[in-house]
DNA sequence: CTGAGATCCTGTCTGC
DNA sequence: TGCAGACAGGATCTCA
C-alpha cells in the first residue's frame, strides 16, 4: 500500500496530534516485521508530542526524549478513532491513546514495524537511507552519477532506498512511463538528459499523488478515513494488456526483481 | 563491495 | 463449492 505519498498523507492526517499529550501506547501484537521492543509499551507516562514528520517511509512522532518510528510496510495503515468507540478491527496491532481520540495501527501482513529511538536519524534502519525525492539533493547530476556506477536496471535503481527513498512499485512504473524510459534499461545506458526527465517525472508524480491524497489501489485510506484518488490517473500500473493512453499499443506486464512492472514498449523504447 | 533470490505474513482472486 | 496457486503497495537478509 504505502509509498511516499501515502505515508505523507497519513502524516498530515495525524499531524493534528502535535502539541497533544500521548497518554498511553498499547501494543496488542508485538510480532511485526521486527518484534516491538518492550520499551515501546512501557511508555506509560504521559508524553507531549512535539512534532510529527516523515523520513523516507517512516512516520516519526517526536516525544519528550524518544521518537516513535512507524513503518507501514506493505499493508499497514493508521486510523483515528474516538476514544469512546471501543471497537476493534482484525489486525489492529497497536494503539496510541490521546485525550479524546486514539491512533490505531492496523496491518494485515505485519510487514510494518514500530520502534522507539532517541535519535532516529542515527537508527540503523534510517541512517543509510538515500536522499528525499522531493529535495534539491535529488537532481540530475546526483542521479546520473549513481546510474553511471550501477549494474542495476533503472527501475531497480530508483526503487533502491539507499539511493533515493519513497519511490515504490507503483510510482516507479508510472515515473518511467512519463519519462519514456524502458524499466529494463541498464542504468549505465541512461543519459543525463533522460536522468533529468526521470527526476522531473518522479517529482511531478509524487507531488501530484500527495495532492490527491495518495493512491487507492485496493484499500488505502488515510488516517482521517479519506480514500486517495490517484488511481484515476495511473497510466500503466495494473493496466496489463489494456490500451496505452498515448499510443496504439497495449500495456505490457513483466517482472523485475520479483515485482510486477508495467510499461508501454512503444512509448518507452 | 555488488546483485540475485528467498523470505516474513494474510487475504483475495483465478482457474481447474 | 473446493482447493491449489499466483499475486499484492516493502525491504532486509543470505549467499555467491
Amino acid at each position: 500500500m504505502p509509498e511516499l505519498p501515502e505515508v505523507e498523507t497519513t502524516v498530515r492526517a495525524i499531524s493534528k496530534f502535535e502539541n497533544h499529550i500521548l497518554e498511553e501506547v498499547i501494543i496488542h501484537n508485538k510480532n511485526l516485521r521486527w518484534k516491538v521492543d518492550n520499551i515501546v509499551q512501557n511508555l506509560t507516562k504521559k508524553k507531549l508530542v512535539h512534532k510529527i514528520t516523515r523520513r523516507a517511509k517512516y512516520i516519526l512522532i517526536y516525544l519528550d526524549v524518544y521518537c516513535l518510528m512507524i513503518h507501514l510496510g506493505m499493508s499497514g495503515k493508521l486510523r483515528i478513532q474516538n476514544k469512546t468507540d471501543n471497537y476493534f478491527k482484525k489486525h489492529d496491532h497497536a494503539e496510541l491513546i490521546f485525550k479524546d481520540e486514539k491512533i490505531i495501527f492496523n496491518d494485515v501482513r505485519r510487514f510494518g514495524s514500530i520502534h522507539l529511538s532517541e535519535n532516529p536519524e542515527k537508527h540503523r534502519l534510517i541512517k543509510n537511507l538515500g536522499v528525499e525525492p522531493l529535495s534539491k539533493a535529488f537532481n540530475k547530476s546526483y542521479l546520473a552519477s549513481i546510474c553511471k556506477n550501477s549494474n542495476l536496471c533503472i527501475k531497480k535503481l530508483i526503487m533502491d532506498q539507499k539511493y533515493v527513498v519513497g519511490v515504490g512499485n507503483i510510482y516507479a512504473s508510472e515515473s518511467l512511463f512519463l519519462a519514456k524510459i524502458d524499466p529494463n534499461r541498464l542504468s549505465k545506458s541512461v543519459s543525463i538528459g533522460e536522468c533529468e526527465e526521470l527526476i522531473k517525472s518522479i517529482k511531478k508524480i509524487l507531488k501530484y499523488a500527495i495532492k490527491m491524497g495518495g493512491t487507492t489501489i485496493k484499500d488505502f485510506y488515510s488516517a482521517d478515513g479519506n480514500e486517495g484518488y490517484f488511481n484515476l490517473k495511473l497510466n500503466v500500473y495494473g493496466r496489463n494488456s489494456m490500451d496505452c493512453n498515448f499510443c496504439d499499443k497495449k500495456i505490457i506486464r513483466t517482472v523485475i526483481g520479483q515485482r510486477a512492472t508495467f510499461f508501454c514498449n512503444k512509448c518507452q523504447s
